[in-house]
DNA sequence: ACTATCGGGACCGCCCGTTAGT
DNA sequence: ACTAACGGGCGGTCCCGATAGT
């Protein structure tokens, strides 16, 4: 059906719009108003795909996660080797830039409306805890094959998480200050140099 | 000079309000009215001691790198061995978020207003260099004795920062998910492990 | 076509009330507030319809100057004999009132505000160029058929035009001094007394 | 008492940079704070010297009038031929214009409020009829000596001065388009062309 | 599905005027 | 006489959302 599709396409332009007015103004700043325009449709068909302006941010962010989780399976699925997809996990954050875009600082609105609204906190931090499980098993998997030393797998994680949110958030900040694929990569190397075992060095 | 005293005492509530209401609605949401509500003053008196909101705002966080670069300070003359300095660091952002109190979110405010205003973010930046050359300063040192790895001083210097600047967003997000200032000097222990010299190990 | 309909009545009714407003309070004090509530409609249709309070003042000043403009092209039309076109000229300023109609003293807020803004300035001075030269080219005819003693037709034309406005703003601060209708005709007639030929007279 | 002095250097610094805000942005929008910072003193003293803004304006007008009617009674002392006295009335406005100076604009200001407030209105009407007074005896007188033809006096009153109040509009409006000087002689000469009698010519 | 129109509300900024203090 | 600080309130603008209509 060519009406379906035609909504859809009006649906997707709209979500498109307020990404990026959402990232170049902020939540709160970008007006409804001005999300439609840039769209190119009125408010009614605004009104008409989402409840509210949170409505759409909401399901905004939920196709973000939704491509980071496919991406993440990817990179999963193609590594094989334990020290190879640790050294990967550098990519991970070159990829969720990547996926951003250059509407990076949308990540900073779902960080602000995490905080101040349940819901979103909710649905951020499940993919999240997912991903820290993630990096925790794959840590324990190193420690029990001997090939990093034993230390507390989960604190590791989020100490590796943190350098990555770090780092996004900086380059977020300050595009050009650094190279940040080359300050993430050096990081986690740094990090790795202090676990490696020294028979596996 | 009665006069004067109670000038600043009103000025001082203001901006007492004005940081628990950014910090619990953001900079947007917060209303004028419902700073000085808050403050126990008049719009009036609001704008008799700043310009605008945004005017607030911006004193307000001079005031928190005033006070951030005073606290710096007394750290770095309170330690004179440089291993004491390097695990100073952590506790850092445990000052940081002393700093922040109760509004931590505040800074979340800061880092949004940096990314869209210009002032804001000439503001931050300034102290930034500072900090990242004061810990650039601090690891050459470090090299040059000998007691850590010849390495890309600056670089590590923002692997440390950007470490901290995660570990304090998601302090934010998440305040109760893990301990985090247990983290920060985890972290920093397992960065020094692998930039220590044998010999000094 | 209901809904065309309607919202064209809305705008009118904006109109109407604002120029009664502007009229009895003046541009600045006239709020519109309060041209929203004569007009029975609310803030939103007026923000709808205009895009500022400026902006609705411009095109009621424009829909003014559209029907002058007819009411003078009839006037040129009906007329044919020079000395009844001279002498015509006397109606226009009852022609004028006519069209302010009770709303008079607009006229003193479209003269205040072109002094202020240069786009209300250009739309105004536009017409009345156009208008000088109609009476311009009127008294050259007059001269040149031997009608009125030749003279410097343009300034004789501003003298007449000034007449005009003068008695306009005289009658518009005090109605009821004089008959100002009947001042106009006197005051024409003296100026083409001076005026005419003595073969003529 | 140089206190005294003082005081009153205050009180005409405010007067004036209050005509000049007045003249340029209108009495609505000149605040009475931009009042004060132009005069560069606070608005305690504004208020100490003047009970409103609006009071300040009425003695702002009354010192117009006043400077105004001693400019008037010097020229009808100076002269003596009644000729010259007529032509004299073309000087007038020159020197009204020449009073208001660069902040012609101020006579709107009166004539708005003149609409709106009756004070206004009574303290300008006053004066006005004395001056149409003095016009209407000039001609009469001029009609009774037989240089001037028999006509409506003061109706010949109201058209001299409503050709100046016009032309003073006008020049206000835009200074620049003409000679505004010369188009007032001119006009009144024309005027009395068609008013002298043939034996006077 | 989508538009144009509209309602009602809130927010920032400003403004007039007052008063405590010097 | 003059200042700085402040109170209380209004005004233009915009914004979110709803609805009538197509």
């Amino acid at each position: 059906m060519k009406k379906r599709e035609q909504s859809q396409q009006t649906k997707l332009a709209l979500l498109e719009a307020a990404e990026v007015m959402f990232a170049t103004s902020g939540f709160e700043s970008a007006s409804v108003a001005s999300i439609c325009e840039a769209a190119g449709v009125s408010k009614g068909a605004f009104y008409h795909h989402f409840t509210s302006k949170q409505a759409l941010f909401f399901e905004l962010m939920q196709r973000w996660l939704d491509n980071l989780e496919s991406h993440l399976k990817e990179i999963e699925a193609q590594q094989t080797e334990l020290p190879d997809k640790l050294l990967s996990m550098a990519h991970i954050v070159g990829e969720v830039l990547e996926i951003g875009g250059p509407q990076l600082s949308i990540y900073l609105e779902f960080w602000n409306q995490a905080i101040r609204d349940k819901d979103v906190y909710h649905a951020l931090s499940q993919p999240f805890d997912e991903f820290l499980a993630f990096f925790t098993g794959l840590l324990e998997t190193g420690m029990e094959s001997g090939v990093i030393k034993k230390a507390d797998s989960e604190m590791l994680a989020r100490v590796i998480i943190s350098l990555g949110v770090g780092l996004l958030f900086q380059g977020l900040l300050d595009p050009g200050a650094a190279d940040w694929d080359k300050v993430t990569t050096y990081g986690l190397n740094i990090l790795f140099e202090g676990l490696y075992n020294e028979s596996s060095t």
